[in-house]
DNA sequence: CAGAGATTTCAGAAATTTCTGAAATTCATA
DNA sequence: TATGAATTTCAGAAATTTCTGAAATCTCTG
């Protein structure tokens, strides 16, 4: 590996962190280095800046794609693939939950469900189903939070960041101005 | 493994999800187990009920434990630790988002801070600082939102959760009403 | 403080994952 | 359609992770 220092330390970071996630070492050394190089590159300046073989590059490349971290790029005159990541880290940010979203919470909530819809003939089988209603419910309320949310223009959902535990503070305003605001109850509102 | 069909579906799964998370396979069967059983289970209990070695299940309680993810129980004149998890699904949810953080969150923006902090040598050096200053941005502004959320008790933060994407139609209307409500501009509000 | 039960440790076996080099394939161009 | 550059595939090697059994340690109790 022949990179300066500080592109290094970030690209072995996220090697390790790589292994700590479902990806593994090489998966994340390639995404950093894409991700922090200014023009982008090919399968062979990535073997030469990480020293790992050739195929090694070709299918991590492949299982990046297959996360779509990584976009494909052409210049003209020249058959090889480029590639690179989105600039925009809100996009990045959008890709990796749903990605993440597809391969461990859908399969969860589908394991769940499939298992809440059997009789249970016992006891402890009645007990169980029960906890694993909980945590459906749990996931499912996440979830459709975070459907409902992820809908949001990058300056909105910033905007609801910013808010953080202010927005019940808010809610609790917003309750008593209509309630002063009005007559008698009224039920339309919201 | 010996176990009614339902609960073993369950405990599979999640034998399969923890591999795909940092957690290996009998880390993420033995928390399953523990989840939905009745009472809590002593490490014998486990190893007939999974059917792997003693000294497995004993060096994946400890991990569980590292992750604070199960408790441990006595009963009066028996001198075994006995193993469960909070009930608590909300709990168990806060105990997750806490440790990840720890293990994923912390260390990153750790090494992220200290790059940031040398002075680049070239363009390139440069421009991956840029790019890290972007990514480390965006994980403070989303760290500073959980902080700030975890404090919620459980009611608060299911309302919140409930709100999604119309907390900022809220704000908005919150504006408005500001707005009108005064005669000269104030800069004073929230 | 001896002994029995409970738990942990740890070296190496087993299983799994990752990585490589060589061969195969793809595909634009001559 | 032959050529050659670029890429992919894949069997097996290498590395890593997980798991086990045996021994060590810990800790109550008589």
């Amino acid at each position: 590996m022949n990179l300066p220092p500080i592109v290094q330390s970030f690209v072995l970071h996220f090697g390790e962190m790589g292994s700590r996630w479902g990806i593994n070492r090489t998966v994340g050394q390639i995404y950093a280095l894409l991700y922090v190089s200014p023009e982008p590159l090919c399968a062979d300046e990535i073997v030469e800046a990480l020293g790992i073989s050739r195929s090694n590059v070709s299918m991590s490349l492949r299982e990046l794609q297959g996360w779509n971290l990584v976009l494909l790029k052409h210049l003209p005159g020249d058959r090889r693939d480029f590639f690179t990541t989105p600039d925009d880290v809100w996009q990045i940010l959008r890709t990796l939950a749903e990605e993440r979203k597809k391969r461990e919470i859908d399969p969860t909530l589908s394991v769940l469900r499939e298992i809440l819809m059997q009789q249970p003939t016992g006891d402890d089988e009645r007990f169980a189903q029960e906890r694993m209603a909980e945590m459906h419910a749990l996931i499912e309320r996440l979830t459709n939070w975070y459907d409902d949310v992820k809908q949001l223009d990058t300056d909105r959902l910033a905007m609801l960041l910013g808010l953080g535990s202010k927005v019940t503070k808010l809610l609790e305003a917003k309750d008593r101005i209509v309630s002063i605001g009005r007559r008698k109850p009224a039920n339309g509102e919201q």
